[in-house]
Order: structure tokens, then sequence, then C-alpha cells
DNA sequence: CTGTGACTAAGAGTCCGTA
DNA sequence: TTACGGACTCTTAGTCACA
């Protein structure tokens, strides 16, 4: 079974891609420090569910999609 | 926008019931303190999604499903 | 533009109990 | 069975300087 960070990474990842963001622009969006969004994409950090919550508001989605696997 | 604190507290507790889980068992099964399956639900916590994961699968759903609001 | 190490304050998470 | 409290440890939140 597949970490949850992983999954979470990935997705914050594509929908920042999808906006044309840069991790600098993203974390102006969601008011989170630029460093933490590299964290969160590298995996080193594990998020608490209202940071996720923030990052979903700020990528126009869902915490629930953030959190998908849409690997399988 | 409603808190995602309250939508999992919700999402938590109901599939609790749906299983007929009490809270203990379900902090046994999550391997979770059962103060903190308590907390969670009255929504005195803020949990990483490492956590939410836990209860997922003791729950026999997904973290997604956890996090997704039902009210909608 | 991003990765990384280091840091403090805050809160996550545990364990003991009581009503 | 659950809510709630105190006391505790350890990790996360949030930020910085630097590569």
């Amino acid at each position: 079974m597949e970490d949850v960070c992983a999954i979470l990474a990935r997705n914050i990842k594509a929908a920042r891609k999808r906006l044309n963001l840069s991790q600098e622009d993203l974390a102006a969006r969601a008011e989170i420090d630029r460093t933490y969004v590299s964290g969160i994409e590298r995996q080193v950090r594990n998020p608490t569910i209202t940071v996720v919550a923030k990052f979903a508001e700020a990528l126009e989605t869902t915490t629930a999609d953030l959190l998908t696997d849409e690997s399988r």
C-alpha cells in the first residue's frame, strides 16, 4: 500500500503544473511558506488536514481530490 | 466553506457506526489512542494525513472518502 | 525557481485517570 | 460507552539563510 504522502505530493505537483504555477506562486496563493510547499512535494513533510485544505483551495480542487490515488 | 475537521469527524463517526464499532474498537483497529479518536470526533484535534490513512484502513474505506463532504 | 538544514513555538499523539 | 482532564514526548508548523 502506497504512502498517503506520496499520493498527496504527486497530486499537488500535478495540479500545480496544470495551473502553470511555480512553487512560489502556489505558496503565495495558499499563504504557506515556499519552502514548506517544497517539503511537501518532496515528501519530507506529513501535513495536517487543515494544511491540505489550504492547498485544495489554492489549487481550485478539493481536499479529497488531493488525496485520491489516481494511479489505480 | 465548512471546516475539513468537521467533515472528517462526521464521516469517521458514520463509518464507525456502520461497522458497529465503539471508539475503543476503532482505536484498537487503527492502532491509535482511544482518547485521540474521541478528540477527532469532537473536532478538537487536527490530525495529520497519515493518521487519517490509518482510520481509512481500519474503517475499510479510503482517505479521500473520509474527507469527502457528503452533504453536497 | 527549487532543495535543504536548522531552528522555535505550537500542537500532534500517548498514557494515566475520572465522571 | 464516551467525554474530558493533566502530563508527557515527539513531530509538525512556519520561517530563515544559503546553496
